[in-house]
Formats: structure tokens, C-alpha cells, sequence
DNA sequence: CCCTTTTGACTGACTAGTCAGTAAATACGA
DNA sequence: TCGTATTTACTGACTAGTCAGTCAAAAGGG
């Protein structure tokens, strides 16, 4: 029956990164003001300010919880088969517009932002680097099971984030549908020639 | 002997876009004001507002000094070789960091701001379908010649530019080095197993 | 003298952040 | 269990600063 401590205040939390993800997803990350926030909240901008002293305290703790988020849903890939996982996990990285594209748009935003922000910067190197981890590691299966070919799973890795975020990329500044399908293709040629081949 | 009637005029011109040129890659784009810029031009605010009535005039016909430069660069690849000049231009996309790495932080700051601003969309979709149309061109000609498998030229290039856009946005988000080198031998890798195959 | 160009002083809109005060919930003491 | 502190969460008014853009006046060359 014990209740963390903090039951109510980490609510309180949530519902403020809530109404920052809404704000971002409408107005962008330019965009982005404190009062935007607290509009989406329901309450009043010193009301923010009482939870999180500064505006970029608030994006830090924001960037935190929506990484989070992201690796948790890249998480629930379980299949242990190496070229299923593999292309499963692709699958989650390429990620139908729709809904989501507002937040594709803020994100690409924040990552400009990396260069000028160090907080930033750390966190998306950081969670670069766990999925390039997780992506090295069932091609590193898929060698030693002889399923793969015997590439650098680092290199390959590399390659294949390289070839996602270059389809986010494109899917934002040009607003092509297309972007992310040709990424789509791209990554199974590569997975079928360079990974499965021999 | 004679000059273009507004030749001061476009001297100045030339001037404020490179003071803008300068106040971009120092400050980037979320800093961009029209206070730096000036202070790069060496003149008022107000002069720069008689020249143009508002900032977002300025940039956008600073995006188009900026994408002119980029495309008189990558036209000087000259050879009508079509594997040596599908290499040159794709080397031509993939610059090096060293001098240029301010502005192309720059650059993926303005392409992140093309959802909201129709102006930079058009201007950056141009330049893609521009860039994308030489890729194309040189692939067929490869493709007539014998010299490439029998890809599909557009599907093909659009791939190759999602690797450059990915190496790119990876160089500037992740600052690494890595980032370019990656995609140079990506791209290597992918002229010699998909296009060069047989 | 006239016309282009430039300046300095200014405006209004918007920004993050501060602060005193308030109301309700919670803790504590007798 | 009743009354008194204390804490939590908030409001509305405010400050100090930044921004793009305006305008009358002045500089300066032809």
C-alpha cells in the first residue's frame, strides 16, 4: 500500500511534460515559449516556473522523458531471431508519419539545436549510441549464428542510422512521403546485398 | 562598357549577404538578428531595412545567394565519365567539415525551419529535385553506356541523398567526425555493389 | 540642389524570470 | 480531536531585456 513520497508532485511532472510535448508538437521548437506551455498545462507561467527554475531545466527534464519513451518503445522488440530483430528494429526507426510527424518536425528542431546546447547534445549522442549498441549487437548474432555476412557490425550499424536519420531528414525539410519510403528500401537492399549476402 | 543600371546597388546587396553569411555561421540561425548582421555589415539596422523592408525578405534572398553558390559549386564537376562523375559530384555533396562545419550547422537549422516557413521549403525543394536531377542524368547515362547495372536512376539517387542528408545531419547533431567518413565509404560501397554490379 | 543612403532615437510586441500574496492540504502539538 | 504551524501549488502583477520594424533628420556624392 506505501505510495512513493512523491506521488502527487511526480503527476504534477508528468502532466507539464505532457502539455510541453503539445506545445512543441503545435508551435515548434522555435516556437516554444513558457507560455505556450503553461497554456497547454491550464495553469499560469510562474506556476511552471515553481516546478522547473528555468526554461531549459524544464527542456532537459522534457528531452530526458521523451528519450526514454523512444527507447522503451524500441525496447519491446523481442525476437531473438538476428535478420527478424534486425529488421524489425529498422522498422521502429523508420516510423509512419501521420500523428507523429509534428513531433518528427521538433525533434530534427532540437537536434539543430545540439551545437549550442550541451545538455542537448549529450542526450542524443547518448541515445545514439544505445541504438547504434543494440543494432551492432544482433548483426555481431547474426555473424556468429552464420545467418550474416561477415561485415563490421560497427560500420554497418553506422550506415544503416545514417541512411534513418537522412530519411527524417528528408521527410521534414521536404516534406516528402517518399523520404521515408525510400529509406525503407534502401535499408532491405542493404540488409538483402550487404548483410545477407555470400 | 556598359554596367548594369543598379550596379552599387547590387555591390550592397552582395555586402549585406556576406555580412549575413558571416553573422549565420557565427551565431547560427536561432541567433541570426538583425543586429548582427549589421554589425558584420558595419552599418545600421536601419540601413539594412532600407535595402530590405523585413528580415524575412533578407533570408530569403540570402537562401538563394546561398543555394546559387552551392549549385555554380557542384557544376564545375565537368567529366563526362559517368562513373568518375557520379563519384566527383557525390564527393562534391559529402564536403568536408574543417572551415565549412559553422555553416552547415547553419544550414540544418534553416532546412529544420522549412515546415514553418514556405518560403525555405520551396527554395531547398528546388535545390534537391536540382541536385537529385544530375544524379539521375549521370546514372542513366552510365546506365546507356553499360558501365552501371540496370538500376532505377531516380530510386537510386534518391538513396544516395539520403545518405547525404543522414551524414549531414549525424555531423552536425552527434558532432563526429565519423559522421562524414561513414557515408563517403557508404556511398562508396553502394556505387560498387549496386550500381557498378552485373 | 537633389537623390540615395544612412543614422539615432524610438515603438510595440514579446520574452524569461521574479515576487508578494493566497488558498488548500498536510503535519504537529496538547 | 481541535487548533495552530508549515508546506505545496499556485496567481496576477511586475521587471528587465530583446526583437523587428518605423521615422524624421542628416550626411554626402553628382
Amino acid at each position: 500500500m506505501a505510495e512513493p513520497p512523491d506521488r502527487r508532485t511526480s503527476e504534477i511532472d508528468e502532466a507539464i511534460m505532457r502539455a510541453t510535448y503539445r506545445a512543441l508538437h503545435e508551435h515548434g521548437y522555435a516556437g516554444l515559449t513558457m507560455q505556450r506551455i503553461a497554456d497547454e498545462y491550464g495553469k499560469s507561467t510562474a506556476a511552471i516556473h515553481y516546478h522547473y527554475d528555468t526554461k531549459e531545466e524544464l527542456l532537459a527534464a522534457f528531452l530526458d522523458f521523451l528519450l526514454e519513451r523512444f527507447r522503451e518503445a524500441v525496447h519491446e522488440v523481442e525476437t531473438t531471431d538476428p535478420e527478424r530483430r534486425l529488421r524489425l528494429l529498422l522498422d521502429q526507426l523508420i516510423v509512419e508519419p501521420g500523428d507523429h510527424h509534428g513531433l518528427l518536425v521538433a525533434m530534427l528542431e532540437m537536434r539543430s539545436q545540439a551545437p549550442y546546447n550541451e545538455t542537448f547534445r549529450e542526450r542524443f549522442q547518448q541515445n545514439d549510441e544505445y541504438i547504434r549498441y543494440l543494432l551492432e549487437t544482433v548483426i555481431g548474432h547474426g555473424i556468429e549464428e552464420g545467418v550474416f555476412a561477415d561485415v563490421d557490425p560497427e560500420h554497418t550499424a553506422r550506415t544503416l542510422l545514417t541512411v534513418v536519420d537522412g530519411a527524417r531528414t528528408r521527410a521534414v525539410v521536404l516534406d516528402e512521403q517518399t523520404a521515408l519510403e525510400t529509406a525503407r528500401a534502401a535499408v532491405e537492399e542493404y540488409v538483402d546485398t550487404v548483410v545477407l549476402a555470400d
